[in-house]
DNA sequence: TAGGCCATCTGGTCCT
DNA sequence: AGGACCAGATGGCCTA
């Protein structure tokens, strides 16, 4: 439970006169810029009026505020220590309001826009329900473990489908985003599911392969429960049948490395990082030190084999060798990420700031 | 009802 | 000076 340093009643009062704040409320000044129905409770009112008095004490138009140290019950309330509040001129108020205002409206859009790119997050996540959201810092944990277990699957060829990977993807989850995401892995594609990827990859404008329904990865498990368990949401897979081909010799095909493009659609995830892995031409020494048992392309080839057969219709032009998922099996850590604390959002922020 | 999550307001700080 | 970013504070909503 959140501390409330203050009750939402009635305690805040005795605060608020003892600032001195009461004065100003009444000639009405604090409600004018408040259009938004957000602007709750007396938080706003003791902002404003450490506001009113710190702000203006240089300013001409002095005047004391002494002697209304009565609270609202008419006890006496401590007295306000510092340097004496002055009182605003009517037409500072307005001016301080109209900037507040403002400023409100810049912070609130601001939120919204990072709500958003949260949003964007969570239709990329392996499980993407639009009745169970993932709160924010859940979709921001389980980010990071999906890049991981990415990562692992490249580099060690681990299927995903293994406990392994489940258990990297819930790691540091809580229990029921946890029982979401086992569930999403464990179910195969609902035909709800099917028809939403069908739009997602064969819709306009996302680069899909003619409205065909592709090769959602398949996870059988039947008889699991459906929802409230999300579905999963292979389309992070899916989208990468729009890869045109490798990119790794000229880097700057990539999206990530093209200054900060418009975000229209849901990132590649394996291409943002195999694009940035240096060629490696022979397995590094620091390899052997991993956890994990390194079986190159092994998963890039599950992968492609099963969702990008090589064919004139759905398969990628090069047959699955071309995908970056196999490419990048290829490669490796740059040497400059401390080990010790490598995982592959490190690799990524790291690389993607020498782009 | 406690606790978690969220949106909003706010003041401070840094940057352009 | 003004905007972006950040963190703290607060109240509302929802759920177990």
């Amino acid at each position: 439970m959140m501390t409330k340093p203050f009750g939402k009643n009635g305690d805040m009062s005795d605060l608020v006169s003892s600032l001195g704040w009461l004065e100003e409320e009444e000639d009405g000044s604090s409600q004018d810029g408040d259009e938004s129905p957000e602007m709750r409770g007396h938080h706003g009112l003791i902002h404003s009026c450490t506001e009113l008095g710190s702000e203006d004490m240089d300013e001409e138009e002095e005047e004391e505020v002494d002697g209304d140290d009565i609270g609202p019950n008419g006890e006496n309330a401590p007295k306000r220590r510092g340097p004496k509040k002055k009182k605003m001129t009517k037409a500072r108020q307005e001016r301080f309001r109209a900037r507040r205002v403002k400023a409100n409206a810049r912070e609130r859009s601001r939120m919204h826009g990072l709500n958003d790119a949260l949003e964007s997050l969570r239709r990329v996540m392996p499980c993407y329900s639009k009745t169970q959201k993932l709160s924010k810092i859940e979709t921001l944990r389980l980010a990071h473990n999906y890049i991981w277990a990415l990562s692992e699957v490249l580099e060690s060829g681990q299927s995903p489908e293994s406990h392994g990977f489940m258990e990297m993807l819930c790691k540091g989850l809580s229990q029921p985003t946890s029982n979401l995401v086992a569930g999403c892995l464990q179910l195969g594609p609902s035909p709800m599911m099917l028809n939403k990827l069908e739009d997602k990859c064969g819709g306009p404008g996302v680069g899909g392969m003619g409205g065909q329904a592709g090769h959602p990865l398949s996870y059988p498990s039947p008889g699991l429960p459906s929802p409230p368990y999300g579905s999963l949401e292979a389309s992070h897979l899916l989208h990468m049948k729009g890869f045109k081909g490798p990119v790794y010799d000229n880097p700057s095909s990539n999206e990530c490395s093209s200054g900060t493009p418009p975000y229209d659609g849901p990132l590649t995830p394996p291409l943002s990082i195999s694009g940035n892995f240096a060629l490696k031409q022979e397995p590094s020494p620091r390899e052997s030190e991993r956890n994990f048992t390194p079986h190159p392309g092994h998963h890039a080839h599950y992968l492609l084999s099963h969702h990008y057969p090589t064919s004139t219709t759905g398969g990628l032009p090069g047959g699955p060798q071309s995908h970056p998922l196999f490419q990048a099996s290829r490669y490796e850590l740059p040497l400059d990420v401390a080990y010790d604390s490598f995982t592959p959002s490190h690799l990524v922020t790291s690389q993607m700031g020498s782009i």
